[in-house]
DNA sequence: AATGAATGAGAATTCATTCAT
DNA sequence: TATGAATGAATTCTCATTCAT
């Protein structure tokens, strides 16, 4: 029917924009490309969208649906906290590959791009985050898995500060090119060794210490 | 004595577009604009620049050039890996409100924005901090200081990559609504608290656990 | 029946694209917007009237139509001049009111908009009046109701300006405040003030005077 | 070419937009070509004028301020009322041809396109002629020049109605047709005619009447 | 026949870059 | 050499018109 039609079709120019904002951000994207590259005219773009920032922000907008439900498939679950970690450092390495350009369209709002709208953008995206990590930290210590001097809040900054680094690293040519240049070449194509690292890295800093260290041997 | 005065002048101008590049981006600052602030006219920025996209690398570069200038001072102490953390927190806060213009300029080539020299710059920044971070953690291995069953590099990483969230999030926009989202609306003024929960997280990371939790009364 | 119902909605059209053209003007007026405001496909629009331009004839035409025929009930009577001119002149007032938009679509014409087709109107709407108004002034001089040294066609003309331009005075924005700035604010509510100066410069101007000016007490 | 614009160049490129504006009207004048035309880049146009609205008052402007120094230089002699009308008759008949395009403009805002504009035009430019035309009026009964039962400010509005029409004959496409509709194919190449018999019709409106007709011989 | 979504040429406006002075 | 006025390509957005359904 028409109006399926009419759906996939705006779902095929949001990825077009996607695709093409991803690229060249924002201001070097060109309205007339992206119809053209969708096969559209670009009286169609400007009949759905009133113009091409509201456009841009529709693809931003179906990014983070899309990056939001990848997030919850993983979060649904009931594991230990590190359990959860573990889920979420894979899945980051999964759905980067494949919704690089999502990611990519993430990245855009973080830098001065979106300026305007980053209070808005920051508060609908992260609060989920940050509300869930909270929970998992703070339940996590009433059940005695973690330690219980931190605070939860912050915590939870650390560790999304962590996974964000980690996305942008899988998908954004800078952050790419510095991973390569920290942790080697191939450090990107090895994700056994990040997700270990990682873990050893997260549960190490969730977990009470012995004041001495003593080696291993 | 000139030469002196255009060199001066040189700073002026630069200065100028880090303030303009900082605020509006690379592609909506305005080379007329930015001409006309330093008091000069445009012929003269294009005589010392190729274009407005050269110039924008001036502006970047001397921005690089501060932080590093800024973080070598922290680096050049011999302390242990904590209390360089500490330092490099401390620093951190710092200088994010001095030099707030320099870390976005630092932001912007993150995103999109500097695509084609994303491995360029991050050759060239992130390798000192990669290099001297690693070789942190590989001495704090040797003299027993920390852990030993790490990837010196992956950490250096991840310890990098906290850093860096923390920069954007005293200077950046979306990063500081991001931050006030997960820690509280006065996070970014409570500097304390920020250095003793990372010092928390960053130490323990770094330290041999105990299997057994055990809850501090 | 169908016929019936089809002739009522394109009066219903032209009715929404006069009131569109009217308060728009010609250029500023959307095709897409008057169909729409008349419940109608842009499409049955385009069946009816080959474009734009020959859509906004129509709507001119029907002005037109409509202003004649109130000329019309007007001209009819047997009067002499000045009874004539009387009861036009109220007429302007009375429709001014009911038709401003049937009288903007003709002050709209005059403007440069009608170019190419200001011969033909011209021609086709001010031939009726020229004719008429001419004829009834031979016929008062044959009468000996007015002065026999004029020249019939010249003052018709003169007499149809001053009309004109009370018309246009009543409906047409800068008119209007012309209208205000010579004889105040309130004199378009004052129609007896308007009717009776304006018979008494048309009444003396259609007269023999003498020769002396002699003052009344 | 690069050339300085100066004094000349500017009124220049008011004279090319007055022409095109003149022709097409403020909607259909495309300010490319108008810039073309001028022998100018678009740039430099929108250097001097905000946007095309900004440019169109500014020839418009220009066009009211020599129309109004045309009527300055008629009005300053200090003749008696009907001396002075058959003068400014005459003007109008001269620079009518002349200055056919100013006219053009000032017959552009009497119609819908100056909108907006129109209470504000209407002030500036009425308001002037208005009062010189009321001020005579009022003069010349005291003189006893001419009768003394008229309401000054309501004959000036009939007299300006006339002139304003006479005008707009000479130049504007519609009503020059209609103009020869009246009178003849050749009015508007007979001043005389038009001069004496609107003289005629002047006169004998500004003066008292017998009450009898009398038909000369 | 009627619809109205789609088309795309056209117009306004911006701004990096040039170059005559 | 420095200036900044001038340039005009590029881009966004509109809307008269078409045509598949």
């Amino acid at each position: 029917m028409l109006k399926k039609l009419t759906e996939e079709k705006l779902a095929e120019i949001l990825e077009t924009g996607i695709a093409e904002f991803a690229e060249k951000g924002p201001d070097r994207a060109n309205v007339n490309v992206i119809a053209k590259k969708a096969g559209i005219s670009v009286g169609v773009l400007y009949k759905y969208y009133e113009n091409k920032e509201a456009f841009f922000q529709a693809c931003l907008r179906r990014s983070l649906g899309v990056l939001e439900s990848v997030l919850h498939e993983v979060i649904e679950s009931d594991d230990k906290l590190l359990t959860r970690a573990e889920k979420m450092i894979r899945a980051v390495q999964r759905y980067s590959r494949e919704y690089s350009n999502y990611i990519k369209m993430y990245n855009l709002i973080t830098s001065g791009s979106g300026k305007k709208y980053a209070p808005l953008y920051a508060a609908e995206i992260e609060s989920m985050t940050a509300k869930v990590y909270t929970g998992f930290i703070e339940r996590a210590i009433k059940d005695g898995d973690i330690r219980n001097d931190i605070n939860p809040r912050l915590f939870a900054f650390f560790f999304d500060n962590l996974l964000m680094m980690l996305q942008f690293s899988y998908c954004c040519d800078y952050y790419t090119e510095r991973a390569k240049v920290y942790c080697g070449e191939d450090i990107l194509e090895d994700d056994e060794k990040v997700v270990s690292e990682l873990l050893k890295f997260l549960e190490s800093a969730f977990t009470f210490c012995q004041s001495e260290v003593v080696h291993k041997k």
